[in-house]
DNA sequence: CTGTTAGCGCCTTCAA
DNA sequence: TTGAAGGCGCTAACAG
């Protein structure tokens, strides 16, 4: 039974005191080459491995961020965590993810209390409306940043552009002279679809483009709802020549559509998402879509929470980084069969 | 400037000792009922959370089970990890998680001591082949258990199998009359692979079928490798009427390569994949698959981890779950066209 | 039934 | 340049 090694074995074997022995290792202090060699050889032989209990209750910082989210399964969520784990290795921080359910009160405020206990700051990823769920961390006892938070929050949150990207995409299909544009919306509670709406709609308007209600379908962000809208929108009188999807995976749903239709991407329909999450590159044809930083908005999320810990308390900023079309193959000019 | 509540803060509040605090939360020893109440009402109301470093660094259970992975972008590893998610929550436990690299061997070690010195055990989810990871575990220090992991060793390990499923999927499509089958396989590295294959090709023997080495393209459990295999084998003077695939990935990518040439699934070419990822229900068509109970394989693993904990060392069981076929739209019997 | 106390491993003065 | 000692929040053993 092989007991964890501690300081003070590291200390006993190399001959020194435990004092020393932190202060080799800590980098701090003043030791004698010969002290520290002799400690550092002795630690790596030992595979020592400082006890992150004892620091954290020290008071000392511990060197992990935390980061809690309430849904592992959104690929969304996975590429933020991905920028946030390599944004913090790159500056020798370690990452842990704490899973919680969106809707126990207690709950949350046990994990917060919990992950803070053990972590120096920590980086909240909640999906939707879940207001009352940051309402807990105002009170700046604790560095903490929100990511994709839309709500009104004194805390310093960290997230993307979704206007200007749809205003974007949309005018994208404008120039390649689409005229009849359909938009399948996201769910409605979320904070993110109403905005990439918006800017469809002033985009079209823009252009002096129709944007009637007919044009318009409810989406929920999912593959089969975006399949639905999409068959819908291709039972019209009129036809849209093309499509725009208020996420990546409706529109997945909406190539699945036209295919089923007999329809070919682009050439008879052209489809553009938003997310540009790692599935769009390998869709075939590959999506045009507009990209929302997640690995930038992790990795920001992560130095913003570094300056909280230095500067102390809440900063409160806002940060927001801009999205960006990535024209692939869904998308072309009008074909010749819709055009008459 | 909210400092942290203690359980001393609470004891204060409360007008009693630390210790009993202590009992009343932890339900040892026997405190009066009114005492008990007293305390609860104003842990409550002062919103006390055990500090987590404390209650480790003395030696109790933290509650807490880690998690070790490679690869947070993964779907399969998104999966066990909300198996043994909800499966910790179910029994009063909550689950951490730690990213890696594979490649540092210092870099793991760290992780592994940082995560045993937090936690009350690991679930180690490693993909591909990377043996001595494993190695640092074995000393019984520590409760661990393996995820999907294959390789020799004295620790317990939770698994699927993959030989009967494919088996079972070959013989799916040698029921629907399908007599040239072409497969996809997966990256030579992994474990995984190989089973999937061999079961294919006993199958394939089984039934009689021709099992030629022309029909076995080399995949990477890729989208693209899936796309580029297929259409390989779509190019061969006798096409096959059915594709097995090593993994989902890549069947979607047969999938894309199948309508690029304009051939419709089922009827055409019939299409099986392997792991029932949450993207195989709602692809268009649906796609028949093996399914992995990565769910049930997180759960399991959490129910092995406790039982490790209790019973003290490494059982060095290994646990093989089964995998089953699920049959949903992207096959069919042989349609006309190929049957000349 | 309840209070006092020691000590988990570490870091940080302070003293030598 | 190094050693000794205290205390972080908590639990458990022991007194009262």
């Amino acid at each position: 039974m092989n007991s964890p090694i501690t300081l003070t074995d590291v200390a006993r074997q190399a001959g020194v005191s435990v004092a020393t022995v932190s202060s080799v290792l800590n980098n701090t202090g003043r030791v004698s080459e010969g002290t520290r060699q002799r400690v550092l050889e002795v630690a790596r032989d030992l595979g020592y491995v400082a006890n992150l209990s004892a620091r954290s209750l020290k008071g000392g910082r511990t060197g992990v961020l935390g980061m809690v989210v309430n849904d592992l399964a959104s690929p969304v969520f996975a590429e933020i965590a991905r920028g946030a784990s390599m944004a913090a290795r790159n500056v020798g921080l370690d990452l842990m993810l704490y899973t919680t359910s969106v809707t126990a009160q207690r709950e949350r405020e046990r994990v917060i209390g919990t992950v803070s206990s053990l972590c120096d700051g920590v980086l909240i990823v909640v999906s939707g409306d879940s207001d009352d769920y940051i309402r807990a961390l105002e009170q700046p006892r604790f560095p903490a940043v929100l990511v994709n938070y839309l709500g009104e929050t004194p805390l310093t949150t960290v997230g993307a552009d979704n206007y200007w990207g749809a205003r974007q995409a949309t005018e994208h299909l404008a120039h390649l002279g689409h005229r009849r544009i359909g938009f399948i919306t996201g769910a409605s509670g979320s904070g993110q679809g109403p905005e990439r709406l918006r800017g469809f709609l002033d985009a079209l308007a823009a252009h002096g483009l129709p944007g009637g209600e007919d044009l318009i379908r409810t989406g929920d962000f999912s593959r089969p709802r975006g399949f639905a809208a999409t068959c819908e929108l291709l039972a019209l009188p009129e036809r849209p020549t093309a499509i725009f999807a208020a996420n990546d995976e409706s529109a997945f749903g909406a190539m699945d559509a036209a295919k089923d239709h007999g329809l070919r991407i682009p050439n008879d329909l052209s489809i553009v998402g938003f997310d540009d999450v790692p599935a769009a590159a390998v869709v075939h044809p590959a999506l045009t879509t507009v990209r929302h930083p997640f690995l930038d908005i992790g990795a920001t999320a992560v130095r913003l929470l570094q300056e909280a810990q230095q500067g102390g308390g809440a900063s409160g900023r806002r940060v927001e980084l801009m999205s960006e079309l990535v024209v692939r193959h869904s998308t072309g000019p009008v074909g010749q069969e819709h055009q008459a």
